[in-house]
DNA sequence: CTAGGTGCAAAAGGTTTGCGGTTAA
DNA sequence: TTAACCGCAAACCTTTTGCACCTAG
């Protein structure tokens, strides 16, 4: 993992934001670093708890914000793979999500070389694609085994 | 497209149903032809405004339940692709969808042959996968382009 | 200086639940 | 006969919005 001076990510992080005409703020820049803080996949109101213990006074509000436009700079993935919520993930290397039905946690999974190829027909201009993969995790199927 | 009489969907919708533990309504035999009805992806709403046209008194908990009951047997599946609102498709064939984020419109994309092929990590169990393309569909690609 | 962002509270969806009455098996 | 299901209404939860104040550029 490469390791960033807090210097160095605080303007990397204005640039990207300026790039789509975001204002640096300190509360985006708090929510970035929770974010960065943990390699799992927070709903809003997750990171919310976690922006929290930084700065007690953010609102739900301004968390859905930061969020909105730290994905639009392409700073941070949207996974829509929990049907009850928007999850967040850091990980903006190429990769999919599974998802598991039991306990709803989500996992990072690579692609081993091979990422999903379609041919799309004409006149469709793709700008992402989610590979979201449903089942038990280990955990789960540890205790199914169990009964 | 293959048709079958009225009398043969009615038994195998029945016998699918069962082998789940789910009983047979007039009300799920009606959401799921509501369903069979179109080939797009409503939301759950939609299904609802369908299902009342030929059954006034139906309610939207019966058409939560009718969908449930349904995907859990096998015969629609659900599609996680619209932040907004969970989709329900009635085309069963190996397929993914294309999601337009200027309109919201859900497309079926077929898979030409080569189906995503992802290593999962030990223990983990699979059950399901769902493949999900944003962007912009061919009407909203034009409407860009008239800009 | 001012457009954009924040915090708060209220509203807006989508989905689930509790309950009394109904029905498939 | 009875557990499952229906319809209705209320509740729930996530996300959005309106507004007064604040702040980055």
């Amino acid at each position: 993992m490469v390791k960033n001076s807090g210097k160095s990510t605080e303007n990397s992080l204005n640039e990207r934001l300026a790039a789509r005409g975001f204002r640096f703020t300190t509360q985006r820049e708090h929510v970035y670093h929770v974010l960065m803080g943990h390699r799992d996949h927070p709903t809003a109101e997750q990171v919310f708890m976690r922006a929290k213990k930084g700065m007690p006074e953010i609102s739900m509000a301004t968390v859905y914000n930061c969020l909105g436009a730290l994905t639009e700079s392409g700073l941070v993935r949207e996974v829509n793979v929990d049907p009850t919520a928007m999850r967040y993930c850091p990980n903006m290397e190429d990769h999919c999500h599974f998802y598991c039905d039991e306990c709803g946690e989500v996992y990072d999974i690579d692609f081993d070389g091979s990422q999903p190829g379609v041919e799309l027909p004409k006149g469709f201009q793709a700008s992402a694609f989610e590979l979201a993969i449903h089942g038990a995790c280990p955990k789960c199927v540890k205790k199914q085994d169990l009964r």
